[in-house]
DNA sequence: GTCTATATTTGGATAGAC
DNA sequence: GTCTATCCAAATATAGAC
């Protein structure tokens, strides 16, 4: 188990997880300096004892909630199942995942559209080209998979997710049945 | 042919095209109403006499880049094709013409991720809405396609459009092999 | 480490001359 | 319709007491 947090941590994380929510439900233009050391419940000042910068306190959020809900998301998944299987159980475990945490996600789209995510540098998706790559290999290896670059089924098997989330938090809610069909529907894209 | 644009109307047009540009090459936050009015080489009071806010001003620069994207991909479509050619060629023809204004299409992402989004009320989207509801009767009728939902059909159709043009945008560039081998798979996932 | 108070800059928007 | 000049509010960041 972690050490207990110190009151500076605590603070620390408070400002974390405010930014991010505010973006998630506002948008970065809402989260000034006082909005989100308000939702935190510390001062204005306060902030600069933990950050250089706005925009850096925002950039340690969006590294923090990729490492997280990666984690999240990695847990439980057999890879000696069929390939065919194997996608589409993945891309639901992701799709679950992402679900689960939706300020999160919320907050990691728009801060990737926002000009500080060039600053950022980006790296932090490079888990899920990992298990891309390792899923196609499999089914090229047994013959169910199209022999297509990696990046191109990468984008074909991440962008419904996107897409679906999206639709989610605009009031939608997809059955069961039309999640099942929709991972049917980008595994029908990967097969040869 | 259209009439010439009076003084107002081509200064108005350059508002807008300024915001778009702005906003694409540096964020949502970098378009200030300074900047807007100096890319557009007029003066800020200016923006005023086209434009009731800033807000309303980016609203209607975002919903005339859809229209004329849409505009743009919708020409020289043949509405009595067999749907599953129908779906690759109109596919290909709404990456095209992103692709053929890159510009158009970073202002549209970050315009989506940004809080006036929800002031847009997604009228500019409803164009999208209508060709994906039309492709997805056309093919029912003739029983290529599945009987999904046409929001699930249309994230299934558009997703991958935003990140293959992403990815381009961050320097991938994709063979012609390579586009039809994605609209081969988006049509897949239509597929009875 | 945290607060209150404040300095400084910038942003959106308006007034009024031309 | 456009420009110059300006107002006002809000935003980032700092100073200094506790």
């Amino acid at each position: 188990m972690a050490h207990p947090l110190t009151a500076g941590q605590a603070t620390r994380a408070k400002l974390m997880q405010a930014a991010s929510l505010i973006v998630a439900r506002d948008g970065m233009e809402a989260a000034t300096t006082a909005a989100i050391a308000g939702e935190a419940g510390v001062a204005e000042g306060t902030l600069y004892r933990h950050f250089e910068s706005k925009d850096d306190l925002l950039i340690a959020a969006y590294r923090q909630m990729k490492q997280e809900v990666f984690l999240d998301a990695g847990t439980g998944l057999d890879t000696s199942m069929a390939p065919p299987e194997r996608l589409k159980r993945t891309w639901r475990a992701i799709y679950l995942a992402y679900r689960a945490n939706k300020d999160a996600f919320a907050f990691g789209q728009r801060f990737s559209e926002s000009a500080l995510a060039e600053r950022e540098g980006g790296e932090a998706g490079r888990a899920v080209g990992r298990m891309v790559s390792d899923l196609r290999k499999a089914g090229i290896a047994s013959g169910d998979f199209k022999n297509l670059p990696p990046d191109l089924l990468g984008s074909l098997f991440m962008a419904p997710i996107t897409y679906l989330l999206k639709a989610e938090m605009k009031g939608r809610k997809w059955t069961d049945a039309e999640l099942d069909a929709a991972a049917d529907s980008v595994l029908a894209g990967w097969l040869r």
